[in-house]
DNA sequence: AATGCGGGGTT
DNA sequence: AACCCAGCATT
């Protein structure tokens, strides 16, 4: 008795009752009214300016902003957004720029492996289909880096076709306005939001309703302190109602993350330029330029000694700490001048950059590293 | 179903 | 220090 529908028709009020009169089938009706509210809503506050919004709509623009905004806020994707839209404009200057210059223009903005794809699926766009999106949601969730939610996305702001997304803010927006409760990275969970996010998609304003459904995720239903006096759908949300805002979406079971430790050889030649290789494709900072890394002592001090730097003159700075998702980083680097030209050939590519340049592209620790030491 | 993958922001 | 954020790919 304390379904959903069962409090929404207690509190529903102020929603007109000819609704309720007009169609006897709760789900369909509350669908059109939660839309109605939503779109009311988004007319008067909804965000209509953001660069990746235009009229007509820029397919290849809102391709590029929703691999950014993965895993990553609005305010830090902007400037990266507009330098990235200014040296690519197109997909098909994308496609033909090197690998190397994308990542350079990704750097800071981690998760590495959305650059690759995004580079990735620029040529398969440009070859296999013309330089024109696909249009069809099963063909563009097969393009590296795009997911079903990415795909609704791009479909419906794009393109206006109805299909649901299921992005971060969504998942909170729902998981609170049903009360649904679990961590929506469990699969049970996720299905029935999915099923929720599809049933509340309207046919009509597809576009408008995927931003304001964002929008309102983003700028009132934040994760805490949500401001439900603003919320247009507040009257009807069981969160609310049964005062779980603060406990949905239920956080996922956090556990203990692990700290790792490495060397740093910070490595200088005669012009103080520093020596980098070239990170593997996969895995942390894959791609990205980077001070060779040693696990222990005894191979940073051998590293060395192979490029004629004596144990003695090395300077063991102060270790430094990062943190990624999932463990701690505490890396010491080691600095030491060369007198030789190094010629020692690497596996990985490698070669001598200036340091105070922004090329090549080097994950955002390394790069503050080098700028605080030289 | 669970894990790997960054960095910046907030509290 | 813990937690969050316009997810996806891999295993």
């Amino acid at each position: 008795m304390t379904s959903w529908a069962a409090i929404l028709k207690k509190v529903l009020g102020n929603y007109s009752k000819a609704c309720f009169n007009r169609n006897s089938d709760s789900l369909l009706l509350t669908a059109e009214v939660f839309q109605h509210s939503l779109l009311d809503w988004y007319d008067c506050h909804g965000r209509k300016d953001l660069p990746w919004q235009s009229k007509p709509a820029n397919a290849y623009a809102i391709w590029v902003s929703e691999i950014m905004l993965q895993q990553t806020q609005v305010s830090v994707v902007i400037p990266y957004f507009q330098r990235f839209m200014t040296r690519f404009p197109t997909v098909q200057a994308l496609a033909s720029a090197s690998l190397d210059r994308v990542l350079e223009h990704w750097a800071g903005l981690g998760y590495y492996a959305r650059a690759r794809n995004l580079h990735k699926t620029a040529q398969i766009i440009n070859t296999d289909y013309a330089g024109q999106f696909p249009a069809q949601l099963d063909v563009l969730c097969r393009l590296p880096g795009i997911g079903r939610s990415t795909a609704a996305a791009i479909l419906s702001m794009a393109f206006s076709q109805r299909h649901a997304i299921l992005d971060g803010n969504v998942k909170r927006v729902l998981a609170r306005f049903y009360g649904i409760q679990g961590w929506p990275g469990k699969a049970s969970v996720s299905k029935q939001l999915w099923q929720l996010s599809d049933d509340l998609t309207p046919p009509n304003r597809v576009a408008d309703y995927t931003q304001a459904i964002m929008d309102l995720g983003a700028t009132l239903c934040t994760r805490r302190n949500p401001e439900c006096t603003a919320c247009p759908v507040a009257s009807a949300c069981v969160a609310r109602i049964t005062k779980r805002i603060e406990e949905l979406p239920t956080p996922r079971k956090q556990q203990a993350i692990p700290v790792k430790h490495c060397y740093m050889a910070v490595l200088l030649n005669s012009k103080s330029d520093v020596y980098l290789q070239k990170r593997a494709a996969s895995g942390i900072w894959g791609g990205l330029w980077s001070l060779p890394e040693h696990a222990d002592k005894n191979s940073v001090i051998e590293w060395f000694q192979q490029r004629l730097v004596d144990k003695t003159s090395l300077k063991w700075l102060p270790v430094r700490k990062h943190t990624f998702s999932h463990f701690h980083l505490h890396f010491q680097p080691v600095l030491a001048q060369s007198g030789q030209p190094h010629t020692i050939s690497e596996f990985a590519q490698s070669g001598w950059f200036k340091p105070d340049q922004s090329q090549p592209a080097m994950p955002a620790p390394i790069q503050k590293l080098l700028s605080d030491i030289l």
